[in-house]
DNA sequence: TCAAAAAATGAATGAGTATTCATTCATAGT
DNA sequence: ACTATGAATGAATACTCATTCATTTTTTGA
């Protein structure tokens, strides 16, 4: 029955259900007031769910940071192989993909920050991040690179462009954090096209 | 004698004083584990003392979100008096502003991100957010569409390029604050720079 | 069908923490 | 000099929370 079968998730499945608990729970009350006893209680589990699958609490909150990493690197890299083929219509769709819904959902942005927020005296948080966006910047700066030389850009400095692009998303991930009631996607959108355009007429014009 | 004088510092001393000593354990140990007592031991004070200058915990880190974010408005307000007479030259000044060492500094930005790492959970650290991107973004659009009009750029959009650039900066902070090994003032400056010489050449070229 | 293994439970533990408050201390006004 | 005032203390209180583990439940495989 269904009860039994929910019981004997395999261990691999328990783990995903408790992390997504725990973003959940971080997305509703913080991380600073996220217990594991909350954690266990959204997965409809018992108090000591948690140290059985994950040892300890840092470590669930480890693994859900890199859960969370990974699942944006899937979406990242997808978008990639997805799109057009051109290196102009891929540089478009990854910067698209930051303003989709359903990535920039508040209660995914929330957990992002929240993670952020710590990413100073978390050393373990900080690495996971900062291999996101080394993988993410090379990609970028790349693809302007590709640009350039495709339409002879010689004044564009693709570092500069690649800055440019990876700041301005989270940057708007900010805004649409702190202030979801003003934030248009379109107009957003927009801007980053409207961006492309001026570094890259040849390409977006 | 000092000690003396020191005890009875006015109460308006005496909360700047937790307030900056809030500041240092947040950013040295992250909000998640500053309790009053860190606060307290950090300004050389007892374990009480939070609570009768602050009544409450809460009351604290609001006051210390605000206290943050008056300083910012300060220097902001300051940046736009001083800087030169034109739009072109304020809207410059202000972007330097964000990357001017003092507060592009590790242990404030850390603050900055724990705040809003609880910003959903949180309406009171919402609010003070909230207020002080409004603002900002009004000046910032302002000083656009006198550039604009003096330019005569027919085809930028004042708004578009008032997202580019308060999203940029925010998202660089992000950058310091994840690896600040890797980050380069000057050229993080540059590629500001370099973006407004796209929307207004006549201005910054 | 049944024993051994594995998974899950939830009460107990102990470390930590915000808040309170009776007491101490320093100063200002008389 | 002396007392009234209010700032500051720090031990005591009343939590909350991560972690442990003896016990129960479920599954597996012979």
């Amino acid at each position: 029955m269904a009860a039994s079968a929910k019981r004997t998730a395999s261990r691999a499945r328990r783990r995903q259900q408790l992390i997504a608990a725990t973003i959940k729970c971080i997305a509703r009350k913080g991380m600073g007031s996220t217990s594991v006893g909350d954690v266990a209680k959204e997965a409809g589990l018992s108090q000591g769910i948690v140290n059985l699958h994950f040892e300890s609490k840092e470590n669930l909150l480890n693994e859900t940071l890199r859960h969370i990493a990974d699942e944006y690197k899937d979406r990242f890299n997808r978008t990639l192989e997805q799109s057009g083929p051109s290196p102009a219509d891929k540089l478009r769709a990854l910067m698209e993909l930051d303003l989709r819904p359903s990535i920039i959902d508040r209660r995914k942005i929330a957990v992002w920050f929240a993670f952020w927020g710590e990413v100073r005296s978390r050393p373990a948080y900080r690495k996971i991040c900062d291999e996101r966006d080394q993988y993410y910047d090379d990609v970028v700066e790349g693809l302007c690179r590709e640009i350039i030389a495709e339409g002879g850009y010689e004044e564009v400095s693709a570092s500069s462009v690649r800055i440019a692009l990876t700041s301005i998303t989270n940057g708007m991930w900010l805004s649409f954090l702190v202030s979801p009631k003003n934030f248009d996607r379109r107009e957003n959108l927009d801007a980053i096209v409207d961006l492309l355009r001026r570094y890259f007429p040849k390409h977006y014009g």
